[in-house]
DNA sequence: CTGAAAGCGCTTACAG
DNA sequence: CTGAAAGCGCTTACAG
């Protein structure tokens, strides 16, 4: 007579009902839970035999280990944490899958949250996400003071992006945001234009005043300045971008190029001028900074500083699980420089 | 002689080292585990002097509960599970940000994580998630089999979008694609449109089809039809819209208007068009479908059938929120639907 | 190579 | 109102 599988299984689930624990599997296989945990995580060497019992047992009982539990006896949740300011930017959105990416493969999960550039409400996030034990964090910038990163720092790995910090146990990723905002004003420079326009972002935004610094240092070394009239600050949106770009229209003065301090701004702002009937590039020329993924595809395709922040994710999850592996994160500071990739929105100006 | 309270706190320090824990509290507190705990989680009447005693205790000692361990103990981990294709899609990440907004309010924290449009990456990251014990599951989209979702449903509650199934233990989201491909259709024939070309999403994506089908229902309501050939499948990507715009036009025939199945694929249909020298929209009228954030800013502003991410989100994370409250998930199946926004790339057929 | 035991940091009946 | 005890499902020294 052959062994009715199929009545096994059944037998074994009416006994041990649907929590099937490391216990369960344990005891049909007939090792002790030990064995068992041993085999899951390839923690000593086990006979073969056993290791065929329990490998069987898993397999017919669909035993899936608890996270939670191994998280509270192993010490480690085998999670990171990552505070982002909006989830859904464009801009963020490629370190974000940068960090998913390689985390992924690793088995670590992250944790995504948005702080919505409020500093309060980073904290608690920051908070939730140390209660959940997170076993590091990366913080693709943030509003938090320099104090607040080291003390983070002093509790797990850390890898924070967008400002330049020394830290123990803190690795930060930074761009250098003088040099972007430096070749965009090359660029245009090397174009022929000598009036420029800016739309900044909000005033309290560290990278925006680093960016604008760079375009004036760059503008300065050739022996002019801009006019101070034709900088307005918008909101690192397309909104906030197409009303500045209306407001430093309607101020009319004459400027033959724009910078907009990132992409999304660029956007806007080139709506308000093709609405002003403003063609570009032919009668102004636009660039941004950021290149997100939509800059190829504006009309015209739009002439942007690229910043790697795909390449800002993967290393900050590599850095990570480095760590976790051995290394130890020492108060580096990386900075990533910009590369300008021209498109068709710039355009050497005609005398 | 005065008490020194930074003494009190640093040998306190000294004493418990950094694993300050509920244990921990209850010591310094002078009360038993259980009662902090019951003042944790307000879930007994304590009396005033012992609940003054301990929350001093833990304001001193910075205490912060294991989320871990209370998740393992109180058997609730407080975490939703969202499956995603893309987490950085312009059009998903509506949806991911109304569920983080509506979730983090209630306490509980979303783990997003993208499937790829590879449904064994998908079982994968769901694999992960139910690893980790999520309370619930959000399943925006996903190429899951009907019995795989249900089930997932009777282990634990989830709400599915993009497909109209009832099961119980599960509520789902979807949207009405078809009406959205009959809007976007009736839009342009009202306009006077009668050639129109169709750039679809790839052959085994049902919400395409649905919409596909929708436009084919509303042009032959009007007693004609769309020429095959004008139907080009592109990848719900801009590059996929511009390709598939290609195409079209090297087919040489002769179409007034366009549709794209998604705001994407319209964005790069609409640079292939000016590259073509084809003015949107005198000489075509382009209509997308999602009405992404953009959507207002390309030039001309796009006209888009609006489809409810942001709220899709929302009520997928208040209907959990429901559940864990007591009200129990029923089999049902929500239609959203859709509207028609009007900006400007679409155009009366000039004769 | 393997098991018994203790422990991770909480919660929750069970008594009183 | 409050405490002692057991338990959540694992991991990991400690012995052998």
């Amino acid at each position: 007579m052959s062994v009715n599988l199929t009545n096994i299984d059944e037998r074994i689930t009416r006994e041990f009902g649907n929590q099937v624990t490391l216990q369960t599997v344990a005891r049909v296989a007939g090792v002790s839970p030990s064995t068992v945990s041993r085999i899951l995580n390839g923690t000593a060497n086990v006979s073969q035999g056993k290791r065929k019992l329990v490998e069987e047992a898993i397999r017919r009982l669909g035993f899936r280990p608890n996270q939670i539990a191994r998280s509270l006896a192993g010490g480690r949740t085998m999670t990171i944490g990552v505070l982002t300011q909006y989830i859904d930017s464009p801009f963020y959105g490629a370190g974000i899958r940068g960090i998913e990416e390689v985390l992924s493969g690793a088995g670590y999960i992250p944790i995504f949250t948005s702080g919505f550039w409020d500093i309060r409400q980073e904290r608690k996030r920051l908070q939730s996400l140390m209660e959940r034990r997170v076993d590091g964090l990366i913080i693709l910038t943030s509003r938090l003071h320099d104090e607040e990163l080291l003390k983070l720092a002093s509790r797990l790995p850390v890898v924070v992006s967008g400002r330049g910090i020394k830290f123990p146990n803190l690795h930060s990723l930074n761009f250098d945001n003088a040099a972007a905002g430096r070749i965009a004003a090359e660029h245009l420079v090397d174009l022929g234009h000598r009036d420029l326009a800016v739309i900044s972002g909000p005033h309290d935004h560290k990278d925006s005043d680093e960016r604008l610094r760079g375009i004036c240092l760059a503008v300065e070394a050739k022996n002019y300045a801009i006019n101070d009239s034709l900088i307005v600050a918008g909101d690192y949106n397309e909104h906030g971008g197409y009303r500045a770009m209306r407001q430093i229209i309607s101020r009319n003065l004459s400027f033959s190029a724009i910078i907009a301090l990132n992409d999304q701004m660029a956007f806007g702002a080139m709506l308000a001028l093709q609405q002003a009937g403003l063609r570009v590039p032919d009668d102004v020329s636009v660039v941004g900074i950021d290149d997100v993924t939509h800059s190829a595809f504006t009309i015209p395709p739009l002439t942007s500083v690229s910043l790697p922040m795909l390449s800002v994710g993967r290393r900050a999850a590599a850095i990570l699980l480095d760590v976790f592996s051995g290394y130890s994160l020492g108060e580096k500071c990386e900075i990533l420089e910009p590369t300008m990739t021209i498109r068709e929105s710039t355009h050497r100006i005609v005398v």
